[in-house]
DNA sequence: CTGCTGACTGGTA
DNA sequence: GTACCAGCCAGCA
């Protein structure tokens, strides 16, 4: 893959620190707007360092997913997602972030038209 | 090549 | 606000 997956990855590589972004955001700015789910199933597979895929969650706001099954722990990965979130200055309550709206990344506008 | 799955999303009830 | 349904995409059997 040279196309899709590798142009998420670097756009996950992009999100600044303090800040969150959606699955459909990231699949959008990969040129794909619809491919979010796509772009959930690569996540699963990011094993890059470098790209933090703790800041890439689900549009509702929740924290989406992390590490999934394998291994032992449940939710155990995403209890660490939380932490990371957190971490970076993020307030997650449960598993939903606050301040959703304005953490966001990239900033939307307020006009927005979809 | 066909089909199923899944860290999703938007709309409707 | 939450719950259910149908649509879209890439990866893998």
């Amino acid at each position: 893959m040279h196309s899709f997956s590798h142009r998420v990855l670097s756009v996950v590589r992009r999100i600044p620190p303090g800040r969150v972004s959606t699955y459909g955001d990231v699949a959008a700015a990969a040129g794909r707007p619809r491919a979010a789910r796509a772009v959930g199933n690569i996540m699963r597979d990011c094993r890059a360092s470098d790209v933090p895929c703790h800041r890439v969650i689900a549009a509702a706001g929740r924290l989406g997913g992390y590490g999934g099954r394998r291994s032992s722990a449940l939710n155990g990965g995403l209890e660490m997602k939380r932490a990371l979130l957190r971490a970076e200055g993020i307030l997650v309550s449960g598993d939903k972030i606050r301040e959703f709206r304005t953490r966001r990344w990239p900033n939307r506008p307020k006009t927005r038209k979809k």
